[in-house]
DNA sequence: CTGAAAGCGCTTACAG
DNA sequence: CTGAAAGCGCTTACAG
């Protein structure tokens, strides 16, 4: 199957060169006269002279190329941050080689295995919910390949992370929930596990405590997996709730939705009756009726960061920082489920 | 940065063997005693010794790897195929490297020619949308590159490709209208440069066709991207379309989620008015209400198919076959937005 | 401005 | 069952 290809030798006899001058001339290297590189530049169109990377990789011991670790590619928010990564890295020349954990320990450790072995330059990684504790990544470090982690960070070791501030986005839409009018704000939280959905519970309580709205263990649901059905059945459970609710925040989107739906069905109007949040700013946010307000989360944006810090480190030869945390700036997006004022 | 790693040669000497002898009992080559393939072992886990995969690449011509080209790694439809691509990929031992054309081809065509430089054994890629002629791709075929095409595949010569039958889920879609007693059945049809949407629209006209059901040009909306707005446009032509539409065909399902949002304001009922088809099975067909029957595209499974094939052809050594077409099994997924029995 | 030479870390055909 | 040797296709320090 496999044609046996020009190489640099090949072109060198062709044009009475030595291998190492036709190295320079295609590198544009300064020594060279520029005759001879338009006669090497020329020839190696002719025969359509393609070098091989593995080889130059191999020399060099750089593969422009980085490892991304992500529990699922599927799960839109990971798609975004990838698709980021992959934006930045390709601008800079830089390949993207892509893992998935599924959100399984085993199988994250089998990937750092893998990336052991010298083919990327460095590694991005969200960590799977059953990783704790983050030992094989330690490894990777160790051999001296740079690591960024984004939105799932270990706790157990310092490392370079690129975040949002969780807690801050949650204070934000909580005290907006509570800026239109709302006095019995509940919230759906992920699980506390995650460090992510722990400082969401965080920020929404400690948004109630700052304007003075009483707390009760009621008010808050927690849903392992965040799923529509999950929210589905939170927003029961919230019906049933001693006082009606006039508002709610949910760690994420899908859990919102779940909420607007229920709530609908049992004659609530909204926003008018209860005014709802969710998180992420998934593509459904715009769609639903009535749109969904929630926390641009900048996946995206997360990815470029991610992929900048990654290829600073891989190519600064001396790096003074010995870890690094960024966090990428949160919006809030008003829409209809929480537009209207209520009468205070 | 980097530390000096441990290589073949260091083992070799430390254990008083040849390089040779530690890289075939690491490999477990028959012909090595099973008492050295054990020493060899320990002593590799002992001093962590890693082989260096990009020399053995290098010395192989194998990098076990292979390329993707998709439009959009956040669409999505997409994102479901990496994940497919990537769990068979990743079973087999194989990496994936992963490349955005973001629907240009000029920048398809850039990608095609970072492919030949041997870094990835096989390229697995669906068509930018600008892409009609596809002379880049026949290039990485001449130099003996395995090519598999996936959903919108070129037609201008021949190849690999992993497909639904897009005529026949369609007819299928539609015939199903035409069974719950639709008489009037419009459909949005994608741009008809793309061989996908073609397909739909024609199956569409062949489900009336033979069901005696007539046809006016009016009954077809089109729309380039296929978007939510698109559809929101489309939907409200359609009511003004000089007789009630009872059943409307959408070639994806955020126009058919559109279309009910559009007629429900315009105080339709759903499904007994109106009965709606989507197509792709997108997370939000499950979370609208009424729920959206549709389309399952089986984007999962196309990955996978297109992974086993991109594979078999790399490691077969005599290729008997030239080009080969799949064509992966659709669904009818029957939900609430077509369920009624309307009186005929 | 150009070339000869060494070598990156493996693998494999050949020899014994 | 094990070893010596060659070589994959580049790059680069050294020499002239």
């Amino acid at each position: 199957m496999k044609k046996s290809r020009i190489t640099l030798k090949d072109l060198a006899k062709e044009l009475n060169l030595a291998p190492s001058t036709i190295s320079r001339a295609l590198g544009d290297h300064p020594a060279i006269s520029e005759a001879t590189k338009t006669r090497v530049k020329e020839k190696a169109e002719e025969l359509a002279f393609i070098p091989n990377s593995i080889a130059s990789s191999f020399r060099r011991k750089k593969t422009r190329s980085i490892g991304v670790v992500v529990p699922r590619i599927d799960v839109h928010f990971h798609s975004l941050v990838i698709s980021g990564i992959e934006e930045y890295a390709y601008k800079k020349g830089y390949n993207v080689t892509i893992f998935q954990s599924k959100d399984s320990l085993t199988r994250e450790k089998e990937i750092t295995k893998i990336l052991q072995n010298n083919m990327v330059e460095g590694v991005i990684a969200c960590l799977a919910i059953e990783t704790k504790r983050s030992d094989h990544f330690k490894n990777l470090k160790k051999i001296g390949i740079p690591l960024v982690f984004y939105d799932r960070v270990p706790s157990d070791f310092e490392s370079n992370k690129i975040v949002i501030n969780d807690f801050g986005a949650a204070f934000q839409a909580t005290e907006h929930l509570i800026n239109i009018g709302c006095k019995n704000i509940g919230h759906i939280a992920g699980p506390q596990t995650t460090g992510i959905f722990k400082a969401r519970l965080e920020g929404y309580k400690a948004a109630l405590k700052k304007n003075g709205l009483p707390f009760h263990s009621g008010l808050i649901k927690y849903a392992n997996n965040l799923s529509y059905e999950e929210g589905v059945s939170c927003a029961k459970d919230f019906l049933k709730y001693k006082e009606p609710l006039d508002g709610i925040f949910c760690a994420n989107d899908y859990t919102a939705i779940s909420v607007i739906q229920v709530f609908q069905k049992a004659d609530y109007k909204i926003p008018d009756d209860l005014s709802i949040i969710g998180f992420s700013n998934y593509p459904i946010s715009r769609i639903i009726e009535p749109n969904l307000t929630t926390i641009n989360d900048r996946a995206f944006e997360m990815g470029q960061a991610a992929a900048k810090l990654i290829i600073r480190q891989i190519e600064d030869e001396e790096v003074l920082i010995d870890s690094e945390t960024q966090s990428i700036k949160t919006e809030l997006i008003i829409r209809e489920s929480s537009m209207k004022k209520r009468a205070v």
